[in-house]
DNA sequence: GTCTATACCATGATAGAC
DNA sequence: GTCTATCATGGTATAGAC
């Protein structure tokens, strides 16, 4: 991507140092959710002092877009990174399936489904929502490709069959499930997909 | 239900006024959630005091608590006023109908998602437990009937198929279909439906 | 850029008069 | 049981020394 060819070993200790804090974040974030999760103990998870926090990034919440932006990210580089030989079905459930492995790993789900400041943040976080429109085009293609292949009904629009992958990657059920520890961690990820693509019925 | 022939008047303002204070409750969970709700709005809404709330409700997750317990008895009354006529199958669907339609009108999602100190607290209620225990019980048997009916996957454990329903009560694909208003409250709804019942394939 | 210490403020909860 | 007024807590954010 880029074409500097070295960073000072002070750019490069920032660039870790700053890492280490969005780690902090993600995890909190998955484990807490945004109100509950407290600056205080992001400072703590990472070993350093609140005040440090602030100098790095200027609100709770311009800190948490930075981990939510870098899982949009990865989620991005995962899509653009997938064999074009794949049939275009395939291709999704291997989207939906990276996402739900790494909610099992404890990550962030992809997407902010409650109604917090975060999200009010996040919409109007220009390198966020032009992720999140590179991500929607592409798994829209995606999509399409799919219905021309016959794999996905034709008589859903897009739209829902692209809202209704993102919520199943977000969706509660897993926790449940994991809670009850009746099923292993393969199991839950194919009866959510299952039940994604296929139905109940 | 009850066999008390009258209340004074007294009681009766009562109940109206803690109706009042449930309604009020249930409409700004509804559209802040829990953490972004305050007992100030609350109040506002009710057109009292503060501190006249806590005459009624101990703290913000009773208050909150109680408008769940009171859409948990909702369901619960809807659930068993379906015509035992009807095929399980679309029993389960009519009930999934019904909470969507209730969250279209800015109504609550039947259950918690989100991490919120309310969770804790509903785990720790036992009528909301036993209310949800008895509402998983009267599902599970709809379940298993619509599998028998070959109206529902058999490969899927029932738990699975229950809190797939549950999620998809909740999802928030209804929130983001209905911002785009590009489908009416009705296409929405069969929209969520169909691909519940019957997949994306 | 990191720390300690602190300002500041929102909000959940209470006191006490009526 | 309702109100006005107030407290207490906890959490975001900042000041200022090093």
């Amino acid at each position: 991507m880029s074409t500097e060819p070295k960073l000072s070993f002070k750019q490069q200790q920032l660039i870790v140092r700053e890492n280490a804090i969005v780690d902090a974040t993600n995890n909190l974030l998955a484990k807490k959710g945004f109100e509950m999760m407290t600056m205080d103990e992001v400072a703590a998870e990472v070993g350093i002092a609140k005040a440090s926090l602030y100098k790095h990034f200027p609100s709770k919440e311009a800190l948490a877009a930075a981990a939510m932006i870098r899982l949009l990210e990865n989620t991005l580089a995962f899509v653009r990174g997938l064999s074009s030989e794949q049939a275009a079905l395939d291709q999704l459930k291997s989207v939906l399936q990276w996402a739900l492995e790494i909610r099992m790993k404890g990550g962030l789900p992809t997407l902010p489904t409650e109604n917090t400041s975060l999200r009010e943040t996040l919409l109007n976080n220009t390198r966020y929502i032009s992720r999140l429109m590179d991500l929607n085009e592409l798994m829209g293609q995606m999509i399409e490709r799919a219905k021309s292949d016959g794999a996905i009904r034709k008589d859903l629009p897009t739209e829902v069959v692209l809202f209704t992958i993102y919520a199943r990657s977000c969706d509660p059920t897993l926790d449940y499930l994991r809670m009850g520890d009746q099923y292993s961690e393969d199991q839950v990820i194919e009866f959510l997909m299952s039940t994604c693509f296929n139905g109940l019925q």
